[in-house]
RNA sequence: CGGGGCGUAGCGUAGUGGCUAGCGCGCCUGCUUUGGGAGCAGGAGAUCGGGAGUUCGAAUCUCCCCGCCCCGACCA
């Protein structure tokens, strides 16, 4: 029983100053966190019970399916991770260190080289597979910028998981387990999301889906199709277009474009000169761009940006992308800045790429690479060539779902979990194989899986607050029922002491406001921010033997007879979120 | 890393060269009060982020450093 009276507790009546979003706001507010350095939060007993009932769900949830616990140290020698490379490529973002003799350590960023090698070390076998391995763990990132409290923190509480199978089809299988477990434990946590495809990105890999928890201040954005429920990140969205006919049309005209470097003053012109009917949708942008060091140019209808995180995403075997700079340009005398056009990109050795929208056999206005010079009826096929067609271009609320053509819409959301089948990248490069039926050494292929243990707390705060404070569903909360004791009278804390006590026998946890001398303004204001989803007031209702039952959500109240408490309540808990 | 904002008591803040750094919340003592962050009285609590400088005098001006927040880049 948790008691108002004796728990490390100070709420606070002000919003803190360097706390923007209301998961943040009310987690300090409400005494479940404080911030050590950015990034880097303590918990105080509010937010330590809260975590570790999330972190419970978690751990039965991939219990019941099936998966194994272990536990990493977070300390970790950098060996492994050279040998798989993420010791340089991962850059920045790693917590490096060293100890006394000079050796060099690192603090687990995610630990797939880890479980790789502790499989490797146990089992040799076909036999033994399929595996699947969970821990739950504190991980370590320098991120640039760290942002939101504990929705992105240098240091989190992940439960990452990984799935070990002889076969690709024995990885769809554990790929799909996984899936229906984590399915089954946002679920239990009360969670909205939405499952949505993702790009496997520099994981490796094929098949990636994204947990991603609809809500305002979430930093992923991603497309819904409300009709046929298509979910995709945005850098994995797809487009469909269809070629078109380009037979009829008239042959390609340069014109005189003046003083049109961008493409409202193209279009502006070109509506003047050809009667109008023009939009920013049929003229061409050329994007100059270096992808490590290479030029490229992407073609994007105009008015559309490149998505550089998009391009980046579904551009293969490049590492780094950069827009053109004027040195750049200074290189390639052929690119007339602001009259680019791909007709002359063979001759300038410049490889295209283009956004699926420029379709062969369209037809486009664009730059005439010469200055002041536009050409029109400019046919993707006839007059250019495209060397690789590549998602690029942004995407728009309302573009067409590549399933059933309606129009998306696009959300933010906090990325909750991620499943995705990693393959051999790991095995190959740590030596985990196993001898298959013929006695033949096989190269193990793997799942990684992770979900945000400590992020989850903050996403169920955002999902479930309002002015009052926050508000949890009731597997999650801190304690199931707040009871407060209200008036100076000692029969009021004894009636309260008593409800607690048999609350807490028959399994119901309790927090138990039991303050003397503490104004019941002051306690309902800290029951409810503090957001446990039944709140039982024991006061003035007293005389006539009834205590008051509210439910935190929706404020609805009723009294019941002070011997029918402990029954309405258990009765009232399962009707709850 | 680029742009913007900020740093004064546990929290929120006022204070643009001049007296002992002010106020609210919280905290302590006493009295009163007890269904929506009560009232009165008294009290504790601050090297004004750090360092160097300018000045008769610096929270306030200058320089350097550190830290925090927001937007962007980045982010298995």
């Amino acid at each position: 029983m948790l008691r108002m009276s004796t728990l490390f507790l100070r709420t606070l009546r002000d919003d803190p100053a360097d706390a923007e979003v209301p998961s943040h706001r009310l987690l300090v507010r409400a005494g479940y966190i404080r911030r050590i350095a950015a990034g880097i939060y303590s918990w105080l007993p509010l937010g330590v019970i809260t975590l570790r009932n999330i972190e419970n769900i978690v751990r039965q949830e991939m219990d019941r399916a099936g998966f194994q616990e272990v536990h990493f140290p977070a300390l970790l020698p950098k060996d492994a991770y050279e040998e798989t490379g993420r010791w340089n490529d991962y850059g920045p973002d790693l917590f490096r260190l060293q100890d006394r003799k000079g050796s060099d350590y690192l603090l687990g960023p995610t630990h797939e080289e880890m479980f790789t090698l502790m499989v490797k070390g146990e089992y040799s076998s076909y036999k033994d597979l399929p595996l699947a391995l969970y821990q739950i763990q504190t991980k370590y990132r320098d991120e640039a910028r760290p942002r939101s409290g504990i929705i992105r923190g240098r240091e989190f509480v992940m439960k990452d998981s990984y799935s070990f199978d002889l076969t690709d089809e024995g990885l769809v299988e554990s790929y799909q387990r996984h899936r229906e477990a984590y399915i089954k434990t946002f679920d239990r946590l009360r969670m909205k999301y939405n499952i949505v495809s993702a790009m496997s990105g520099a994981m490796g890999g094929s098949a990636s889906e994204e947990f991603l928890a609809p809500c305002e201040t979430g930093e992923d954005t991603y497309v819904l199709c409300e009709k046929c429920g298509y979910a995709a990140n945005v850098e994995a969205m797809t487009t469909v277009v269809a070629p078109a006919d380009a037979s009829k049309v008239a042959p390609l005209e340069v014109f005189d474009s003046p003083n049109t470097p961008t493409i409202d003053t193209l279009v502006e012109l070109i509506n003047a000169k050809f009667g109008g009917g023009y939009d920013g949708s049929m003229t061409l942008k050329n994007v100059m761009l270096m992808a490590d060091e290479k030029p490229i140019s992407v073609l994007v209808p105009g008015d559309r940006e490149v998505d550089l995180k998009r391009l980046e995403a579904n551009l293969a075997g490049v590492n780094d992308i950069r827009v053109f700079e004027d040195a750049d340009f200074a290189k390639f005398p052929g690119l007339v800045k602001g009259y680019i056009g791909p007709q002359d990109a063979k001759k300038n050795g410049i490889t295209v790429y283009a956004d699926p929208r420029i379709a062969r056999g369209t037809s486009w206005v664009t730059g005439a690479n010469a200055k002041d010079k536009h050409a029109r009826n400019v046919v993707n096929g006839r007059d250019f060539t495209v060397d690789s067609y590549v998602e690029s271009a942004q995407i728009k609320k309302g573009d067409a779902c590549p399933k059933c053509a309606t129009p998306v819409i696009i959300d933010r959301a906090i990325e909750i979990g991620h499943i995705f089948q990693l393959g051999r990248k790991y095995a190959d490069s740590l030596g985990l194989t196993v001898l298959d039926q013929n006695g033949k050494s096989q190269v193990v292929t793997m799942g990684s899986y992770g979900i945000g243990v400590s992020r989850a707390v903050a996403a169920i705060a955002e999902q479930s607050n309002d002015e009052l404070g926050l508000s949890w569903p009731v597997e999650v909360a801190p304690a199931k029922v707040h009871i407060v004791a209200t008036g100076k009278e000692d029969a009021v804390f004894e009636t309260a002491e008593k409800l607690a006590a048999d609350l807490e026998g028959a399994g119901v946890s309790v927090m138990l406001d039991d303050r003397r001398g503490t104004s019941p303004g002051v306690k309902f204001k800290d029951a409810e921010l503090i957001g446990i989803p039944v709140i039982v007031v024991v006061g003035k209702a007293l005389e006539q033997g009834n205590v008051e039952v509210r439910v935190r959500r929706t404020g609805e109240k009723s009294e019941v007879a002070v011997g029918q408490a402990l029954k309405a309540v258990t009765e009232l808990l399962p009707t709850l979120p």
